[in-house]
Order: structure tokens, then sequence, then C-alpha cells
DNA sequence: TTGTAAAGTGAGTAATCACTCACTTTTTGC
DNA sequence: GCAAAAAGTGAGTGATTACTCACTTTACAA
């Protein structure tokens, strides 16, 4: 993945096409260095050198660094949850993912394809919210709540079905999102250059959740 | 648990009793705008007015403002495997935890005082170290690859003990890693204020676990 | 009590920063 | 082709920052 392609990423999701082209040089350059420096690290000035326009360009476009950066990060929030919020709910409620081990290989395609193709933006994210109030209120508003909600309504789903066990599903959540991201950023961003054996990983992972998660019913009565 | 708490565990941990009353105040301050700001966006001036003390007194100290942070995360790096490396490697190959779920009660009481104890120091740290090169380095030397070794030992022992999955150690590792991360990172940085029964979610928790990783050799044969 | 060392102060400094704006260049529409 | 609008430039600005250093205050030892 070169830096590349972050950029076109981040277009082809925008669907603005009105961009000119220093515009998108001083995208691809603020993404690059929000991410690695962090946002009060780094300068406008190092922005504009490494987009190769002058630093009065930036500002022709964007009124602060400020919103240089919302502008980069709000879409992709929207982007986190889109695919997963609408398509996935449907799928599981009207019976196409039987079994929640496909919701979850399916879930694990689909934020691997994003991630995958969205690293630094990902990363500026993550880096920011702590210190952003605008962005850790949207964060929540708009991703953690409706995450959860359609979540929840998975986890009853199939926990009414007997296949996982009935804990409190905010557990249920906090632990498959824990596995999940755990892997992602280990396969991503902390180690991304050694050799992965992306399948056979995602199936143990995948099986790790399901264990974790399957029912105690016969266990205890076997305990019993 | 109050900001002076931060400072007293910092300081009972590093056992220097000679730090003049200012000194502390200017530590004491420092962690926590730190924390809250960001090393890059916390002025030195702003951390001199929350201590009380002149801006000029923090430079009699510490020669940088990187000295400062420094001179307040390092030490914590190695508390944060202290206690997890030396005693619990060796109650576990000494036979003190029978089962990997004790050893697990264990590291989860020992990393949950710990945490709740220096929880603006490991914000710190963990926002921190994708910026600083000296953090990350320091952290992947002393604790990553130190917890790897000890951990590792202690998945295999469990293997061998037939308790566990045969899957590759750093697999497990990873598994394990992440949820109790995601638990704590929860509990004491994201939702802090809600209500947490604690003893429910670490039995929980550490069952999740369990069943995740538990070995697959009796169900395989029932499936055959 | 006195002298010295250590701690502390705050005005000042050079550098950096986000941003402005007068001017220049390029693009667009007629 | 020309005029106007849009895009771009870079010198300059006021604010902020990490840090210095001459001076003051406090602590300590004799």
């Amino acid at each position: 993945m070169t830096k590349k392609d972050s950029l076109e990423e981040w277009l082809m999701n925008t669907e603005d096409d009105s961009l000119t082209d220093k515009q998108k040089k001083i995208i691809e350059a603020a993404i690059e260095i929000f991410a690695e420096k962090g946002y009060a690290a780094a300068s406008t000035n190092e922005i504009a050198k490494k987009a190769g326009v002058a630093e009065g360009t930036i500002f022709r476009h964007y009124k602060t660094k400020k919103d240089l950066l919302l502008s980069i990060v709000a879409p992709s929030m929207a982007r986190l949850i889109a695919p997963f919020v609408i398509k996935d709910i449907y799928k599981v409620l009207d019976g196409k993912y039987e079994k929640m081990e496909d919701f979850f290989h399916a879930m694990l395609k689909n934020r691997r394809e994003f991630l995958k193709n969205n690293i630094a933006i990902f990363r500026i994210l993550i880096q920011e919210i702590p210190f952003h109030t605008e962005l850790k209120e949207q964060f929540m508003e708009h991703i953690a709540k409706k995450i959860y909600a359609r979540f929840e309504q998975i986890v009853i789903h199939y926990q009414e079905k007997g296949e996982i066990i009935n804990i409190p599903p905010l557990s249920v959540i906090r632990f498959v999102i824990s596995v999940f991201l755990g892997f992602l950023l280990a396969r991503y961003l902390v180690f991304p250059d050694i050799e992965w054996d992306d399948e056979a990983e995602d199936e143990r992972t995948i099986q790790l959740i399901m264990h974790g998660l399957s029912s105690r019913s016969a266990e205890e009565k076997g305990a019993d």
C-alpha cells in the first residue's frame, strides 16, 4: 500500500470531483503528516512543502488548520460504520447469516478492506480523538452509539437462538470488538511488515471468539 | 481517584526522596496536562502555572520539555512489566497456578491495581508512543519483547498440559492481551464514570478468554 | 551570624507558528 | 482575445513557545 492509496480511497468515497490538483496534494500530504507527527506537531509549513504548494494555498481552501483535519477525518467516521450498519444488520435479521460465525467472517473481511485502505486516516482518528472534543463527540454520537445499537440487536438475536452465552450484550460487544481491533491493529499498525497468513489468522481469531462466546448450557449440565 | 494519586504512585515507585516540593508540583502538573492535551500541545508555561511555579523553575530541574516527559514516563514502563515478569512467571512454572485461569485472575487483579493508580501516566504512554521514537523503542525492547518471551513460556506450559488450544503462542498472546486491554481501557478510560460490577465483569472476561482458548480435542472427537 | 550553594524568579530572546493579504498567474466564459 | 474569477504565491504579522540568564530568595553549614 502506497501513500497514494489513502488519498484515492478518500477521494473515491467523498464523491467530490471538484478538487483541484493542488488541493489533492494538500490532502495527501496532510494525511501523511498528521498520521506521522500528530496534529499538534504538524505544521502547515511542512504540509505545504510536502504538497509542493505555497503555505497560503492551504488557507485558500481551508479556513484553519483544524478545518483541514476535520475535513479529512469526519467523512471517514461515517464510513467506519456505513457498510457495517446498513448492510450487515439486515442480512443478520433477514436470516442471511444463520450462524454468528458467518457474520463475523463477513464483518472481518469488510473491516479489513476498509482498514487496509485507510490505515493512515484511521491512525489519525485514534491518535486525535483524545484531544479534540468535536471528534470525540462525533465518534460517540455517530459511531459508538450506532454500532452499539445495531450490534446489540445482533447479539440478542443469536442469544435468543441459543447460539451464544447469555451475558450482558455490552460484555459480548466489548469482547468481540477488543479481539477484532487487537487483531487488525497488530496486523496493520504494529507489525505491518512481517509475514501474515491472513486466512489462517482470520480463522483462528474467529474461532477464538466463537468458542469464547459459545453457549454454556451443555457444559453446565455436564458439570451438574 | 484524585490527581494526587498518580503523583503519589509515581513517587512511591521511583524511590526518590530528594525532590523539592516545587519539583513534585511540576511533575504532578505535567502528568495532568500531558495526559489531557498531549505532549506537543502542552506548554511549559501552562505546566508552570498549574504547578504554581515560575516557568524557569521547570528548566532548573529538567534540561528540556522532552526530558520532563521522559522522566515521568520511562520509570512507568519498567513498572508495567516488573510485577508481571518477575513474580508471576515463577509462580506459573513453580506450579503455583495449576490452572491458567488462576494465572489470569492474578494477572487481571495486578494489572487493574497498576492501571487504577497510574491511569494518567498510562494514558500519556499510549498517546505519545506513536510520536516519540525513544519511547517506542524502549517499549519494544523492554516491554513487548520481555512480555512476549515470558508469556510465550506460560502459553507453551499450559499447551503442553493440554489445557489450551494448540495454536501459535503469538495468536494466544494477542487474543489475551486484546481482551484484557479492551476491558481495562473501557473500564478506566472510555467509561470511567458509569457503574461497573467489577467482580462479575472480571469473571465474565476471564471465562470468555478461557472458553476461547479451551482445548478443542474433546470437541473434535465429538464431531468426528 | 555569615557566607555559600541551591532553588526559584520572570523579563527577555530567538525561533516557530497559523494565518493574512497584496500581488501574480491561471482558468473560465463570453 | 479579453475580462473577470479563481487559484496560487510568499513576504510579512502578531502570537506563542521553549528556553536563557541575571538577579533574588531560601536553605544549609560552619
